[in-house]
DNA sequence: TGTACATCAGTGAACGCGCGTTCACTGATGTAC
DNA sequence: TGTACATCAGTGAACGCGCGTTCACTGATGTAC
């Protein structure tokens, strides 16, 4: 439906030695795309080409099939909610509040964020495994452990096992994305509502 | 991959009066693929005639299109839910052990069907909006919503909105199921340690 | 009891489409001499 | 300073494929008379 026309090649091409430039313009023509409406599916190479002004061809030229790319747009969008949870972070007390900081984050970067959010969490593509989830995901998740941690030397949270408690926090506001994603026409409440509630319970079970 | 080779069509037609018959063989058809490793998107019209030994004409006889297919795929599954929950809560004494017991059902459903579940909570298909949301899902989270109000009257859960408490429930467990499903080469803790930990913690931050 | 007929439960071929990807190529541009 | 040339950054047409869906049809079967 989000398909545009196809429209000629646009674009004046990269002078000898940028070529390199043109992986991040696709990156960004994807980001665009998904942004103004299409999904995973309806995201085709011919679709991303014109949407960067070039032919389907010269994607060929930085990215060696369809999953490389999808794998490129989500490491993309890993270290960009990495760097919103470090952000939201910053002005943060003690571990409580960074935990509580990332939580916040991550439900909003999600919600901002649809598209990316649902290729990011959709079913295991064919990346090879060791790629997302070993860099960059765990990048963001050893984030939230180290702060676990924290948090427990701080007696703000019960000692433990601190694998679990993160765990426990990232499945938690992962379903709140995820459901609300899923589920739009759900009655929700107010978002910050929620997540205020879900944060208070969890600060209450953990303590 | 899973698409099965084109087969010829080998099943004997119903008698007069038993075509219905057929729209429950078609879905048994869709709940085979999805068992043997298809999933939404290699779920075809071809495919799934194929697996009823019909020709794919024969299933626009009972459904208008894909959609309306998928559609019905997810009601049926979302039964099969609602009947688990109650099955693993059958022999709970209290609001609180019920809710325990929605927990547990609903975690290993998800989990043992992964491509229903991901068909039920993929992105928003092209279902009239309040078909399954207000109609069936209602009736397995409003079971839920139920539970909640008798753990407040009992004590278990500290009053307040049931609601907002009902919906913490459910994305946390939809949150588990869904990063499991989604990331399956995360070295994930066993699957009920994970569970009772975030029954323990819930349990008491609701208290 | 026999028969004409409407209906039901399908079939088979074809439609147009968009997709990922490949192949042979082109023309501008920097560089070596 | 001029020029031949290798290389780089692409293009354009075509491939084969599987898809959802439609159309005209067929043949068995129950029913009315």
């Amino acid at each position: 439906m989000t398909a545009p026309a196809a429209r000629p090649p646009s674009r004046r091409r990269l002078r000898r030695g940028e070529g390199g430039l043109l992986r991040e313009e696709v990156l960004d023509a994807v980001d665009r795309l998904l942004t103004s409406g299409a999904s995973e599916a309806t995201l085709s190479m011919r679709a991303v080409a014109a949407e960067a002004g070039v032919s389907p061809t010269a994607i060929y030229l930085h990215f060696a099939d369809k999953g490389e790319l999808l794998l490129a747009v989500c490491l993309r969008h890993f270290a960009e909610l990495e760097t919103a949870m470090q952000e939201e972070a910053a002005g943060a007390g003690d571990p409580l509040a960074v935990l509580q900081a990332y939580g916040r984050a991550y439900v909003h970067f999600g919600l901002d964020h649809p598209e990316p959010y649902r290729i990011m969490f959709s079913s295991p593509p064919d990346f090879t495994p060791a790629s997302v989830d070993d860099l960059t995901e765990l990048v963001a998740f050893s984030s939230v452990l180290e702060a676990v941690e924290r948090a427990m030397a701080d007696g703000a949270v019960a000692a433990g096992e601190p694998l679990a408690v993160a765990l426990l926090l990232w499945t938690t506001v992962h379903g709140i994305v995820s459901l609300r994603l899923s589920e739009p026409t759900f009655p929700w409440p107010p978002l910050d509502d929620q997540v205020e509630h879900m944060l208070e319970v969890l600060g209450r079970g953990l303590r």
